[in-house]
DNA sequence: TTTATTACTCTACATTTGTAGAATTAAAAA
DNA sequence: TTTTTAATTCTACAAATGTAGAGTAATAAA
């Protein structure tokens, strides 16, 4: 199962702060920030997701991502390439370099990661 | 505004076919079929948020997107970067090829597509 | 022309999502 | 120790989403 946008949103806090008590994620919020309740709400939810667990340091809670962005963000892309490009990375790439406007010294960089990339295979 | 999942898919079918009647877009979906009412609330719906529009033929209309898959995937993957990478379309690029597992050959396509780029600029 | 078929609109309804009040509890402050 | 504050759980509820039946109209087939 995934995540929903708040929850995702949420999950953002989580994974910048690697772990966080109730009030450091509210503190994270730009105004108007959530009601407690609503995050405490979430919270359970994404925790019968498997998404969050916690550690109980006296009465509250100390919560912390159980998916690193990482993998959860290559699940998300993967979805779009198989989606969008019929499963084809190199076709995606494509669309990405061309659509993404990157400057010169960005694509220089991009090019620098791919040769190094070329060298491991 | 954004589309729905079940509006994604018909979406999917949408830009596929370019434009489609009731009946080509019911074949396209895969056993067991949505009803034929379903996917005219989808429609309907997504013709309200101007993503679909249709030519009246006689009784019945021919669908098609307004919305290209290209444009429509652009914000996509631009809100992926800003979420996940904080706007570094580099660095997005540099997890997309170590996580995207491409091979030698896709690689070398990938960095000619830069090459190109880079002459561009 | 009568009948069957198809597409569309309206309405409905269960589920999911976003949000939060009320009640409870425990710890912290006074 | 009494009071205040903060975190949690329970419950609720409106809006969004997924799905489709009933009714209607128009066309195609008989």
């Amino acid at each position: 199962m995934s995540l929903t946008n708040a929850e995702e949103t949420l999950m953002q806090i989580l994974w910048k702060k690697e772990r966080a008590f109730m009030k450091d994620i509210i503190e994270a919020y730009p105004e108007p920030k959530p009601a407690t309740t609503t995050i405490a709400t979430l919270l359970k939810r994404m925790q019968d997701k498997d998404f969050v667990d916690y550690i109980q340091y006296g009465r509250s809670r100390e919560y912390f991502p159980l998916v690193a962005k990482r993998d959860y963000f290559s699940k998300h892309v993967n979805g779009l390439i198989k989606n969008f490009f019929n499963n084809s990375a190199t076709q995606f790439a494509s669309f990405f370099t061309e659509e993404t406007n990157l400057s010169k010294k960005e694509l220089e960089a991009l090019k620098k990661i791919i040769n190094d990339q070329i060298k491991t295979k």
